[in-house]
DNA sequence: TACTTTTGCTAACACTGTTAGAAAAAATAA
DNA sequence: TTATTTTTTCTAACAGTGTTAGCAAAAGTA
């Protein structure tokens, strides 16, 4: 019987359905602009159709949020993976996450809640792991190279802070080049960064 | 005619209780659960009352946010009035700035459009001009001192995006020990930061 | 064809910010 | 004091929001 197969099918292609509309929307109108009932326009159905595939609207926020993280870790993951040098490494880490966050706007302002009622979801976020650990590897390293005594995870929190920091505070910068200012702050950055783990 | 005067009066009373109650409702239940419509009953009277003191609930929000960047300032200006070294000084107001974030946690929230649509208010508040120069002082003078050629203005972004970087990602951390974390990694990057400057 | 299950819809609830227009109160003029 | 004008404040409504209960229709099974 290929019925079940066709209706679990034809279920998911709905749920892709409203994900595709939703994402659409954010594109034009930003994520305040998102509503349920305008979803449910978008693709056809009646609101209370879209309760049969998330729980709510926040778990629609949330399988972006972890879609957000996927396509960064992607991004970091193939900057890091032609080099091999530590240094280098963090340097190409920090280039991908800024780069990450101009080019996916909308991504980046929902992951960490900038302007959104979804703050919170992003500790539930799983990928968010692999994220930390991308980071860790070429500290870890850098660390063991090391003549200070160093710890990996206080310089990944340092790296975070200010990467995160930049693009937050360049956001809501008035001037038209900010996207300069934030290339030449985070090279300054990095080598003060990378000097002071030597 | 003294009347006109007591209208003014009048006037003026019901705008503070406005941001009273306002701000009360925060504390207990956050940005989130702030509405005009239960400002109105805390204060009561009815919910168009309100406009006749703020054009919208924007421009409430837009208030707290000014109020906050004041507070920041004052504690700044505070923390670094003793001090007379620019090195110190930079360290004091990364402390403070540190110190108030966590003691105004929802000044914060607000100010930086944490979880809030107030995102785009921040640069319309004429107290972050203020804040700017608080931070530029110090870092002009260390600049001087310096054998480097150093962007004082650079710096002073590299800081900032440090300092909110790190309380953003502290606030979305899952350990229940954040804040000792937040204070040693802000402790590495000022020595970093200021081993960078000279 | 009759029965059962799944699917999707309408209508409603309880909210939200905001505005128009009427009613009540207060101040001014006669 | 009475009449008029101005100011203040309210009720009601509009256009939204997320979410849920319960019914009707379609689809699948016997």
């Amino acid at each position: 019987m290929g019925i079940a197969e066709r209706k679990i099918r034809q279920r998911e292609e709905v749920k892709a359905s409203i994900l595709n509309a939703a994402w659409k929307m954010v594109e034009k109108e930003g994520w305040q602009a998102l509503s349920i009932r305008k979803i449910a326009e978008a693709i056809e159905y009646s609101a209370p159709v879209i309760y049969d595939h998330f729980e709510n609207k926040e778990a629609i926020l949330q399988e972006f949020t972890r879609r957000g993280f996927c396509l960064l870790n992607e991004s970091i993951a193939a900057a890091i993976a032609p080099l091999s040098l530590p240094e280098q490494q963090i340097e190409a880490i920090a280039h991908a996450y800024r780069a990450f966050a101009i080019e996916h706007r909308e991504y980046y302002q929902l992951m960490y809640g900038l302007g959104m009622p979804g703050c919170d979801t992003v500790k539930q976020t799983a990928e968010l792991h692999t994220f930390s650990q991308l980071l860790l590897t070429p500290l870890r390293q850098m660390a063991a190279q090391s003549t200070k005594s160093i710890d990996p995870y206080l310089k990944l929190r340092t790296l975070w802070s200010t990467l995160h920091g930049l693009i937050s505070i360049s956001r809501m910068g008035e001037t038209d080049h900010e996207d300069e200012l934030s290339e030449m702050v985070l090279q300054d950055f990095i080598g003060v960064f990378i000097a002071g783990m030597r």
